[in-house]
DNA sequence: CATGAATGAGCGTTCATTCAT
DNA sequence: TATGAATGAACGCTCATTCAT
């Protein structure tokens, strides 16, 4: 199960700091522009000793998406009975999941750059979670809390982006708290942004 | 007519090709992962014919980077008097409006994964972006077009993330029409998601 | 006898600016520093005109060396007949010529320095200098002028290397005049340094 | 004894021979001339090794500049107490001097080359050895050795590029020995060329 | 486990030179 | 006569990677 064998406690440690490093570096300058010196300097090694972890500069890339993807899966079961959920508790259910998830992203915000800028997989990666938003809000469809006549992948999109880009702008440089944001994109995506409902508007229920 | 001095028609067509040849491997493939001599190549030139029209690889992505912000000046007085419209319009404006936005990212693919992936000034870009959107909503607020208790930054980075990553996703690829996109991102951004409005969750207006 | 066949007034310019252009060059920055554009620039025309006068930057080089050997050769048969001289008129003579030569290394010195620094000639042309140096001091020498016991090479290429030297160092940059540093240098190389002549370091007449 | 940090007594050697390398292929054919894959190769190194022990080729021309320089720093101080000296000495002290610096030429040969043809600084450094030479020609005048009468900046000049012109012309090829050529020299310099001193041509002491 | 030394392959850039007009 | 466009052949330099200790 473990990747090398007869690994020392010190030896995980220097893997640690490079990984470490290299996300930090990754996010920062990019995949490319970002040296195997740069990596190891800032972990404070030689380069011949980021070869004895990771057999290539592209492997340490794929670790840290695969790290990323590990951690994504504690998203995977969220929000499973929405059913049983009273209407009236659907917003607040749905801005402590904006919450939650701000926090993810907060917490490995090096790690989301890699995955979903540097990385090959990025595409990927991105419609595996927005695919999970996707699933969730059929649920909370079928539950009857998402208005009928709306395209969910379109949806979970925009949710998705909406979270995203608002982690990156506001977030992660710590203008704006995860509660905050929470608050003011629920209030965004559950209610819309126009004030006045036309008769001839209406959802096709 | 023009025997003397001053670049001749078949420079520019060679400069043009290159630009075109330079912005199609940037967004491929990245600005660092894009060798000159894949863009001459893609042009049909030299590698020497290139530092003809540019000093160096970095120029060529500024000068397209400049190119978006040109092609994006013609947003800039769009949306002007909206205080005119009626109620009633403005759901269609609205739709019509993100159709439009859609179509220039379709129309400059390229120019817009240059400008806001590879860009040094990408996070300028994007925010110059969506300061047009957020100016364009608080007129629509002063006019009583847009909900109270919105915070309309917020707003504007939803509207701008949803578009742009609707369009990498289903534009781009030909999956879905600018047209029928534009409807179900409207139809979600216009009333939310939420089926029901409990009454104790009303705007504070 | 013409380099070229049927060469226009307007042609003869051209050519004559490269050369000018090309010695300064040559001798501010080095043959291999200067660029063929750095010379057409500062001639005011293109790098394809340039080829139309030389085939090639290393031709230029060697015509500017070619010209100044042409020029050199006015000191072919100075000094001649130096029998004739009274004993007491030669410092003066020689104070003369070497105001001669300091006049044409200042009217020359651009070329000067091309030929004796930048061309591959360059110790030919040295050898060819201090040989004709040497041949004078030989005449001198049999006309009694001279005295025994000096290695005539070195005198010549003391004479050659001190008038050199100090026009680089202060006709060129007009510290001082070809008149006031003939003077100088004459009055050293007349008679030598020393204030007194110890009585067993006679010439060995 | 020295197993962790710090440059190996391999690497060292390395770079030596990079210096001598580059100081020859810089004497033989002058800096631009030079490519660092001549220097390599001669040093037997790949391009990349270079690289490790200097940032640029420019900077192993400063690097051999600088070590010139330092060698020169020998010669700062000889002639210190000429006064001691009986006038009967000077001569032979004088022509110990010349071998010295000869000799010295002889052993750098290549670094007096490269410092005073191929740096930037050569004007510079050509200054600082004249001008060595000047101050020990003047306590030799303070010492009443030299003759009132002369312009000691012209002497120094002249003394150097005699000296320098000697040796780049039959010292370095072994056509004449140190001794041999100090010895001619030293003779040319201290009591000059001609024969006969007219009576109105004394010093003006 | 970790190091300093070394490398091969390649990249961005330059420049003397040629072509077509 | 002169031009603007284009090129081939390097060159300086970089970087991921390997070797020897």
């Amino acid at each position: 199960m473990s990747k090398k064998r007869g690994r020392t406690e010190k030896g995980e440690k220097s893997r640690h700091r490079l990984m470490e490093a290299a996300a930090e570096e990754f996010a920062r300058s990019g995949y490319h522009a970002t040296k195997v010196s740069d990596i190891v300097k800032a972990a404070g090694l030689t380069q011949a000793a980021f070869y004895l972890y990771f057999p290539s500069k592209e492997a340490i890339l794929s670790e840290l998406v695969a790290e990323f993807k590990q951690q994504l899966r504690v998203f995977g079961d969220s929000g499973s009975n929405v059913t049983a959920l009273a209407p009236s508790d659907v917003p607040a259910k749905m801005r402590q999941n904006i919450e939650d998830v701000l926090t993810f992203l907060l917490k490995n915000r090096e790690l989301v750059r890699v995955a979903l800028y540097e990385s090959p997989e990025a595409t990927v990666i991105h419609e595996e979670i927005t695919g999970l938003i996707r699933e969730n809000a059929r649920k909370n469809w079928l539950a009857g809390h998402i208005r009928e006549g709306l395209a969910l992948d379109v949806v979970a999109e925009c949710i998705f982006a909406t979270i995203h880009a608002s982690a990156e702008r506001w977030l992660f440089n710590g203008e704006k708290s995860a509660k905050q944001l929470a608050s003011e994109i629920a209030e965004v995506l559950q209610y819309g942004m126009l004030a006045h409902r036309p008769k001839n508007d209406l959802p096709k229920a």
